[in-house]
DNA sequence: AGCACA
């Protein structure tokens, strides 16, 4: 008979580290590595985003937290959250991350592994990673103390920003504002696709902070705004209006 | 499907 004495789901294990996967795969590294860094840094600090192209762990990432407890939420509230048109698989990783280990005193460098291309005499780069790629500077001596606070879910029905009411129209084109300026179009791509009628997303350099995502028909961008509205992209929940036409 | 640290 099973033994259902001990828990064999994978994701008891508490780790400040999340892996996912059932990524797309289409999606190009850096791209997706900036969309996650923006998708789950409304959960806390994020020390590090690690992806690889690699046959073996294509569709795969690893988004390391300042702390166990924001991995957690973050397992919790965006598995199967659909991304880039595909649900994510959230889980604990297995295993502690690199960077943490650093910053435990716990590394140990591994020498044997199937890296047969292994140069003993070049030291590599120290734990400055490219994990803050979105401008979110590593170092922030303050900036984790005002970690959100998890009642945000990723779909905020009820949560309204402060704006006065848009007085704007329907239309099936959106308006997007209060983005982080490094946010990238894939991002909002990425989040805005899963709605039906998405068409495309367009931005305009000389304006950060701000986006235009069409959709169809007006209907549809009714529903997409709605579901986003308030969507955290790092710590800039966004404010979506109909755009002007 | 696939748990790494290039």
């Amino acid at each position: 008979m099973e033994m259902q004495e001990a828990n064999q789901r994978p994701e008891v294990t508490p780790n400040q580290t999340i892996y996912i996967n059932n990524l797309n795969e289409k999606v190009k590294l850096d791209e997706l590595k900036k969309s996650l860094n923006a998708v789950f840094s409304q959960f806390g600090k994020i020390v590090e985003v690690q992806a690889f192209k690699t046959l073996k762990h294509k569709g795969q990432a690893w988004v390391v937290f300042e702390n166990a407890d924001s991995a957690s939420s973050a397992i919790s509230k965006m598995n199967e959250f659909p991304f880039y048109d595909k649900p994510m698989r959230i889980q604990f990783a297995k295993t502690k991350s690199d960077v943490v280990a650093k910053a435990d005193g716990t590394f140990v460098p591994r020498e044997k592994r199937k890296r047969h291309e292994e140069k003993g005499g070049k030291k590599k780069k120290e734990q400055h990673h490219d994990a803050t790629q979105m401008g979110m500077p590593s170092g922030y001596p303050g900036l984790y103390g005002a970690a959100p606070p998890l009642s945000q879910v990723p779909y905020p029905g009820g949560a309204k920003p402060m704006l006065p009411e848009a007085p704007a129209p329907p239309n099936s084109i959106l308006f997007v504002q209060n983005l982080p300026h490094e946010t990238a179009p894939m991002i909002l791509q990425a989040l805005f696709s899963q709605y039906p009628g998405f068409k495309e997303v367009r931005m305009v350099e000389a304006k950060p902070g701000i986006a235009f995502v069409e959709f169809a028909d007006e209907m549809q961008s009714t529903v997409a705004m709605h579901a986003l509205q308030g969507f955290r992209i790092q710590q800039n929940p966004m404010l979506i209006t109909y755009a002007k036409k």
